[in-house]
RNA sequence: GCCCGGAUGGCGGAAUCGGUAGACGCAGGGGACUCAAAAUCCCCCGAUGGCAACAUCGUACGAGUUCGAGUCUCGUUCUGGGCACCA
């Protein structure tokens, strides 16, 4: 009978559905193992066969923990709120309440033939009102914490689509879809004060066990600088570079600094408002990308600290209101951008730190190094009261508001006597109204504020009428938080069970995109701060552990629609079956770094799971027949089949927790070819350990051959084969021997030989021993591997 | 501009601690089986020279350290990604 794929498939897929093979024992599990992977966005066209590589590569991680005899929870589930879903309903005339069950259903048909050990009893879509109330619930918490504030704030605004842009959304100053110049508006929003965090954000990241990548995007993205604020008489700057203050000509305000007035003359009063009018008018993005410095002067000047002098005060857009002070002094001859400006408007540069890092025409502070420099300045001007060591961070506030529909209605209520009230948390969910208008317009304010119906509330305190805040939330919050309700979903009466959560996290691993390793793996892990905080949980970062998977290009090229060159993961599953498929998948490259998907490559791994079938089929079923082809064959065989087993097995174990599984798969094949090799009959023991060994990447084909091999028990419940670290060492090994470094043949010895007794079986033959001109002058042996003679 | 990676046969990739470069797979070539084809099985497959044995060269480029470098150090080029008027 040859390997069948699809019924093999099919049936182990209902097998394990019937027996709940997949389902987690929440409650009772002895020793739990969270394995989670990024819930996808279900979209209409289908899973991407980049979500089943990743899905496969933490599935695989996942059954191979389970086999070491942990109880591994594997759930999934979607993030299917957004603006994506929201866009694409609009375009094809779809209402998203109808599109997204439609296609979770279509996604949950193709993860299930991808044959992974998702515990669906568990599963959740962040669209649920079971779900979302609690999302509306963390934004309770977070404002009871004193964490959440209104404010306005500049956003991209594009005319065309009539919403708010996010800054990766506008190319050159164009809206992305349209093509519209973005403009800039101002409008409330509503922030979390995740900068509040940046320390501790930034500290943690010490203790995980995450990608170095992901920990340096991270990083970065907090963007700590330490330096001073230093006062040139009532302005008040930031630098990071005290140290080149006697350098500083003149000091620059951001347009929108509140004492640009103040410092500004009557003669330039007209210039200096004409240049603010047209700086607020740039949009945010040209403004932030153009290299050409604007300016004007006010006319005015301030005393620099260090050296009393009187330098002028100018406000140019290069300056931003929203980081440091919103003012700097600039230093010509050692920053690039006042270089730049300082050049545009024939102002003195003056250099004051020599190439070698040492002060010159500093004052007393000449010859001392930079790093000295930096302290010895601000000490000096803070015993003054002009300087304080100051530290600041890049990373903003995160403003969670949406003026669109397809999102969590933010649980507030604006009263006019008793002002912002939240909605008590025994009100929600403050469900999200089925409305058919839910494009946007041009007001700037969500469509749900054309509902009267569903907008005017009585207050929740006095029980006059009120109004809802029309704004919904980022789909980044309904992320920020999943992994807390899986293990307690079916209990609604909670977010997350304590005991539960106690049991099951922190996540033990996290397996997903480096897309997401700046905003979706910060803001989970600060919301787990602020729950913590708030006494909630008992850990305050969320995943142990992360691996960013890679990406797969198909062809050497990147995939895409408009390409047409997509992998549709159905048509190769249909082909070489859902085993072979995952299989290829894991073998393309290593797991962190991506692969390059080819058509024809698939097939050398199904053909290697067509003789692992053909293997089990043949191999003998009784020990007496195991002696019988030992005696008509090679006795000796069995003893190097046996020791690469072993090797094989070793080598699995150890490439499989560290996602190296193409090594992995490499091995087996390996080990394939050595027992095919062989040329006889294999025995049983031979074979076993292999279907044991396959069983995470191929996992149905190893339940059925587990079967056919005569056991009860399934494949995933038999535990992981051992090795016998005795038979991986050999008496007698291979020798190389180079002569100055260059390989020149191998001799047979036995493992401990001595030095003396290399040197000589090396001499001895005549292939090497021609290269042995002379007297050797040195020798170098590297026991059990390598002998080198240096004449 | 700054911060991380990366560069190995025709292709994807391997080499875990400085110790036989090219495992494993694809593609390609040859053979067996077959009326034939597919499938399957066996052999070859970095470059150059040589009938061969074998030799020389070879891990982006240039230096260096070392008995020995794909691996370590310095410099250069190209490339992927992150951040970016963040002072």
């Amino acid at each position: 009978m040859p390997y069948d794929p699809g019924a093999i498939e099919a049936k182990w897929r209902a097998h394990w559905a019937e027996r709940g093979s997949n389902v987690a024992d929440i409650k009772n599990a002895a020793r739990p193992y969270y394995a989670l992977m990024m819930f996808p966005y279900p979209s209409a066209e289908g899973l991407h066969v980049g979500n089943m590589f990743a899905f496969t590569g933490n599935d695989i991680f996942a059954r191979f923990q389970r086999m070491q005899g942990l109880d591994v929870f594997e759930p999934l589930g979607y993030d299917a709120f957004g603006i994506h879903s929201e866009n694409y309903a609009l375009k094809v005339g779809v209402h998203p309440a109808e599109m997204i069950p439609r296609n979770i259903a279509n996604f949950r048909r193709q993860l299930e033939r991808g044959g992974l050990m998702v515990d669906w009893s568990r599963s959740l879509s962040t669209t649920d009102p079971e779900y979302y109330r609690w999302t509306q619930w963390v934004f309770l918490q977070l404002y009871k914490q004193g964490l959440v504030h209104k404010k306005a704030a500049a956003v991209n605004w594009c005319p065309t689509d009539k919403t708010v842009l996010a800054n990766e959304q506008v190319i050159a100053g164009e809206c992305e879809r349209c093509g519209s110049k973005v403009e800039q508006r101002f409008l409330e929003q509503w922030f979390f004060a995740i900068s509040n965090y940046a320390e501790r954000l930034l500290n943690n990241l010490d203790t995980l066990d995450w990608s170095d990548t992901t920990k340096t995007a991270q990083r970065n993205w907090i963007g700590k600088s330490e330096g001073a604020e230093i006062w040139f008489d009532g302005i008040k700057v930031f630098t990071t570079r005290p140290d080149t203050i006697y350098g500083a000509t003149y000091v620059v305000l951001a347009p929108e600094h509140p004492l640009v007035d103040a410092h500004t003359t009557d003669a330039q009063r007209a210039a200096v408002e004409g240049y603010r009018d047209r700086a607020s008018r740039r949009d945010l993005v040209s403004r932030k990308t153009t290299k050409d410095k604007t300016g004007v002067a006010t006319g005015t000047t301030v005393t620099n600290p260090a050296t009393g002098e009187q330098i002028p005060v100018w406000v140019s857009d290069y300056v931003l209101m929203e980081y440091g002070t919103g003012a700097i002094m600039a230093v010509p001859a050692h920053d690039e951008r006042d270089l730049e400006f300082a050049h545009g408007f024939a102002l003195p540069v003056k250099q004051v730190v020599r190439e070698d890092e040492t002060l010159v025409e500093s004052g007393e502070f000449t010859g001392m190094t930079v790093h000295e420099a930096k302290h010895a300045i601000v000490k000096s001007l803070a015993a003054m009261q002009k300087a304080t060591p100051v530290t600041n961070y890049r990373l903003h506030d995160w403003c969670i508001s949406r003026q669109r529909y397809w999102g969590p209605p933010i649980p507030i209520i604006y009263c006019d006597d008793c002002g912002v009230v939240p909605v008590p948390e025994k009100d929600l969910p403050v469900l999200l109204p089925m409305i058919d208008d839910f494009k946007p317009d041009d007001s700037g304010v969500s469509p749900l504020a054309r509902h009267d119906e569903w907008y005017r509330v009585p207050c929740p305190t006095c029980g006059t009428m009120a109004r809802r805040e029309t704004d919904v939330s980022d789909t980044f919050l309904d992320s920020a938080w999943y992994f807390l309700r899986y293990p307690s979903v079916g209990d609604d009466s909670v977010p997350f069970d304590a005991s539960i959560t106690r049991k099951w996290l922190p996540v033990d691993s996290y397996i997903g995109g480096n897309e997401h390793a700046v905003l979706h793996l910060l803001y989970s892990r600060f919301v787990t701060m602020v729950l913590h905080d708030a006494g909630l949980i008992e850990f305050e970062e969320p995943f142990t552990r992360f691996r960013a998977h890679g990406l797969i290009i198909r062809e050497g090229a990147k995939m895409s629609k408009s390409k047409g060159n997509v992998v549709n993961p159905d048509e190769y599953i249909e082909t070489w079956g859902a085993d072979a498929f995952r299989t290829y998948l894991m073998f393309l490259g290593p797991f962190e770094e991506g692969g390059d998907f080819r058509d024809k490559g698939i097939s050398g791994v199904r053909r290697f799971l067509d003789r692992l079938w053909a293997s089990v089929r043949d191999c003998a079923a009784d020990a007496a027949t195991d002696a019988a082809t030992d005696a008509a064959t090679d006795a000796a065989t069995h003893a190097e089949v046996e020791r690469k087993l072993h090797a094989t097995i070793r080598k699995v174990g150890e490439d499989v927790p560290r996602l190296s599984y193409n090594t992995a798969i490499a091995a087996m094949m390996e080990y394939m070819n050595v027992l095919r090799k062989s040329d006889r009959t294999p025995r049983r023991s031979e074979v076993e350990p292999l279907v044991q060994l396959v069983a995470p990447f191929a996992p149905h084909l190893a339940e059925e051959l587990w079967q056919q091999l005569g056991h009860a028990q399934g494949v995933f419940d038999s535990g992981w084969p051992s090795f016998d670290p005795a038979l991986l060492a050999e008496d007698e090994i291979d020798l190389v021997v180079q002569v100055n470094g260059k390989v020149r043949g191998k001799v047979r010895v036995p493992r401990g030989i001595s030095e003396a007794d290399a040197v000589a079986r090396a001499t001895g033959d005549a292939a090497i021993s021609r290269f042995i001109t002379s007297e050797p002058k040195k020798i170098v042996l590297v026991p059990g591997r390598l002998l080198n003679i240096v004449v």
